[in-house]
DNA sequence: GCAGGATTGCTGACGCGTCAGCTAAAGTCT
DNA sequence: AGACTTTAGCTGACGCGTCAGCAATCCTGC
């Protein structure tokens, strides 16, 4: 790695570590929401009947079953969410639902978050800047994900 | 914000999980180190004789002082650092240095890192979009540093 | 039918990071 | 000197996220 390559990479840790603070603190502030819990009322309140099924909800949001499963027990313990009786053949599946009071929180919290969301970072970049960045997310993104699928690129069986 | 905007954020807190998930995974694969681990060896091996006070060497890093306390904690369990004693005149200050085998383990970590870093960041980018991602970096920094330094721009007493 | 595997969902352990709050030592002001 | 504030350092509580591992259910191939 070039110096320059060095210093980008860490600046991108540095900037998103400060990003996550500050708009996590200001959803908090503003709603009593963490980030995670946010996510998770985003996606029921996006589903039809606020009603999802986890294994469903956690491919959605990109997280693994166990943390989401976590994040499930939390909010139920605050009363956002709450497990709801599945009709479906498959005896594994359950199905969790919205509470009132879920929703309500994502109603009120969706409006301060995306302002935060524009003051620390929307507000900062030009339309230029944003293209830019957004290329090179596009970029990042399908390199790692195209690394994580095939994780090992040497010495495999490969049966 | 607009449409673009909002998916630009997205994808930058979508890659930045990615990233530090991953690399993160690989650093404790090579080297037994977590991502907070290496950070504090990697200031206490650049500093002279490899110690440091805790205040200077969060100050660094960028982290409060509890964070680096807890820190401390686990990685003077690990054997990786030790509390040295301090002969400076201030009786609050306490001094931290590293152990030999904090510092073994930090040289085997940092070429594995750097490479992890390689493969996951600097191997997907061309040179351009590195540029542009520092540019937007270095906004975004700027923008940020000077927000939570004036956190509340309307109704302060003013004196 | 049934054995072997895959999928779904959950849990406990553990490291991480924030916050509130504490002690002690310096510095400051009168 | 005595009171006030600031600074250095630490801790406990708590939410978060990863990993290993478990139980139940479903699917496949024999």
């Amino acid at each position: 790695m070039t110096e320059r390559q060095l210093r980008t990479w860490e600046n991108l840790q540095e900037v998103t570590e400060l990003l996550r603070r500050e708009v996590g603190r200001d959803l908090w502030n503003d709603a009593k929401l963490s980030e995670a819990e946010f996510t998770v009322l985003a996606h029921l309140s996006m589903a039809a009947k606020g009603t999802a099924r986890p294994s469903e909800c956690a491919r959605a949001i990109g997280w693994d079953s166990s943390r989401l499963a976590h994040q499930l027990r939390r909010l139920e313990k605050r009363g956002l969410v709450e497990k709801a009786a599945s009709e479906a053949a498959d005896g594994r599946a359950s199905l969790i639902a919205l509470t009132d009071e879920g929703r309500t929180a994502y109603r009120r919290a969706l409006g301060p978050h995306l302002r935060s969301a524009q003051k620390w970072f929307a507000d900062a970049l030009s339309d230029e800047q944003v293209d830019n960045l957004a290329d090179a997310l596009e970029t990042l993104l399908r390199h790692g994900s195209h690394l994580a699928a095939a994780p090992a690129p040497t010495a495999e069986p490969q049966v």
